[in-house]
DNA sequence: GGAATTGCCGAAAACGGTTTCGCAAATAAA
DNA sequence: TTTATTTGCGAAACCGTTTTCGGCAATTCC
């Protein structure tokens, strides 16, 4: 099954590759009938366009690129479930990378792009990423970009994101509610936009119960998952152990309850917990986390269907949209009755 | 900032455009200085080759596709971080596709392969994929194709698979040796290669222990997650309750945990549970889950360097290969003590 | 009835690299 | 010294599709 191309099309037609190429795009200038005849021999012969060439010519490729941190989160394999979704009905591929929360590796991902590869970008950036200059870099070039999730506050681009101050402060009085006198927050990284604002949520909250703002009540874990867990399970250590807390993002929910075990400290009784999580294990924990918990599918899905607006319409201004998608309270055992 | 092309690095250096494109290839026709004056240049003006020029007229990609059921899942989305590992390194960029277990749509996706569009091909079948003519099709047009996982028994192909049938087995004896006197195995598909060894090493481990052989012991759960839970739930009813189970697949885990929550069913006290799962979560359920834990990120690995060597290796006969790589029993608290 | 328009199609030039082939000079072999 | 061979480079064809442009006939408009 040799491939077969649109001058074979043409040969067996008897009529011109222009013909041919007009009559398969539906251009006006070709009769019903000629139309007709090309579309049979195509599917007749299973003509499929050559995409490079077509690329080629056209100056798109009717891809995209969605460049995350990791996969193996199941906020964004949600996400790219809604991307792919809408990706399919709109006819595009989605080329998928891991920056691997690596700055370095985005920006040599991004330069790739400059080429014409893709014709457009949603990104989630790293942890790193605070000053965003291969990102503009990669729009200059006239790359239409969409951040989801983890944004780049000083770049004016489109943007879908969760309302992560709320769920930070709804998060921080919900423990507060359920009797937490000192909580805390479990920080990933201090320069990541999410992180920022629920910790920005957090201490509103704080301040607004009158709790004096002791530093330690934002608990940096960085490191290695080694790192982490050590981290974790020294704060949970009898001695100042806090009665809340916040782990701001999934990976930090595995550590806490392992610690608790390790430790002996209940929870809700000992400590309260509420999780940034998508984790389908959550109900069955045990107790079944109380999570904030993201709109991932939406947020895929609302990020690739302004990314492919943007595409294909020049006159829409991609770098003017903010769409915000609530996150939702999941109440459940470990925060308390 | 314009695009720059070849063109451009030529008329800047005073050579022809054909020299300068076997510069940057490295060809042997250069001499070493003209290379080094065209890389120069080449790297001052930032020049990105336009892929899909190069793509045309060199008739491959350096494009591959990878097509699985579903991303939410941990074994897919580790498996696809060991895959975008080796395509980094080998400097291919990879493309995603979702078959939503729909086998339309998995042969909607794979005929587009045909016109070149990838240089080879990574899938894990739907579980209504039992007939591959749309694989063979593919293969047939010159694609080389890599299962990995979920296989399709009857066609000749690379595999990189893990060892379901002893993981069936040794789960099954695991939970004999623990004390089940009649575990049951529940099934997500009769079609579906994995489902069927894990459940052939199910029946052999009950054959050897001199179990009758009862058709209640393999329980199908298939439909929806709601029509799922439901099942799980009547299964688990006091009245005939199996005394232990094997969830074949992670999707069943998180209804598991729930019935018997419902239920008031104690784990492992009434039934020992082992899951076949990446669910990093796992350890910090209660009872922490038993698991087989399959080698996600190898076997992601290695389906991708075999299909590199089938595409660059022509001599190479990918389908002759198959690599087996084994799965581990984490033993833990839900299969009893 | 002549001019202008319209409808339909074909020839050829793009798109931006890669590759084949040929040519001249330099080197090696005879 | 003559003949082969090698080395380094350039001209042009090529990959498969799209698009511009022009032409011819049929139609419409004064």
């Amino acid at each position: 099954m040799s491939k077969i191309t649109i001058r074979e099309l043409a040969k067996e037609l008897g009529i011109a590759v222009s013909t041919v190429s007009k009559a398969l795009r539906d251009s006006h200038e070709i009769s019903t009938e000629t139309k007709a005849k090309v579309l049979e021999v195509a599917t007749r012969l299973n003509y499929i366009p050559n995409l490079y060439a077509s690329s080629l010519r056209r100056q798109k490729s009717r891809t995209i690129a969605v460049v995350i941190p990791e996969v193996a989160d199941s906020f964004f394999s949600i996400a790219i479930n809604g991307i792919e979704e809408v990706a399919r009905e709109k006819g595009y591929h989605v080329l998928i990378y891991l920056s691997h929360e690596s700055l370095e590796r985005e920006t040599e991902i991004l330069n790739e792009f400059k080429s014409g590869r893709v014709d457009g970008l949603m990104i989630s950036v790293t942890s790193e990423t605070c000053t965003g200059n291969h990102i503009t870099a990669a729009m200059n070039s006239g790359l239409p970009v969409v951040f989801f999730d983890r944004i780049c506050e000083d770049i004016q681009a489109a943007r879908v994101i969760t309302d992560d101050f709320e769920s930070g402060y709804i998060a921080t009085r919900h423990l507060l509610e359920k009797g937490s006198l000192h909580p805390v927050f479990l920080s990933i990284s201090s320069t990541l936009s999410i992180n920022q604002r629920r910790e920005a949520g957090f201490i509103k909250a704080l301040q607004e119960a009158g709790i004096p703002e002791e530093k330690k009540s934002i608990i940096p874990c960085t490191g290695s998952d080694e790192q982490i867990a050590a981290q974790i399970l020294q704060l949970l250590e009898p001695a100042n152990r806090p009665d809340g807390l916040i782990a701001s993002v999934e990976k930090l929910v595995p550590p806490v309850y392992m610690a608790c075990q390790q430790l002996g400290c209940r929870i809700p009784d000992d400590v309260r917990v509420v999780g940034f999580t998508n984790l389908p294990a959550a109900p069955i924990l045990q107790p079944a986390l109380t999570t904030i918990t993201q709109p991932a599918f939406e947020m895929g899905k609302t990020a690739a269907a302004l990314l492919f607006k943007g595409i294909e319409k020049t006159s829409f201004d991609l770098s003017k949209e903010t769409k915000v998608i609530p996150s939702r309270l999941m109440q459940r055992a470990s925060s308390g009755a």
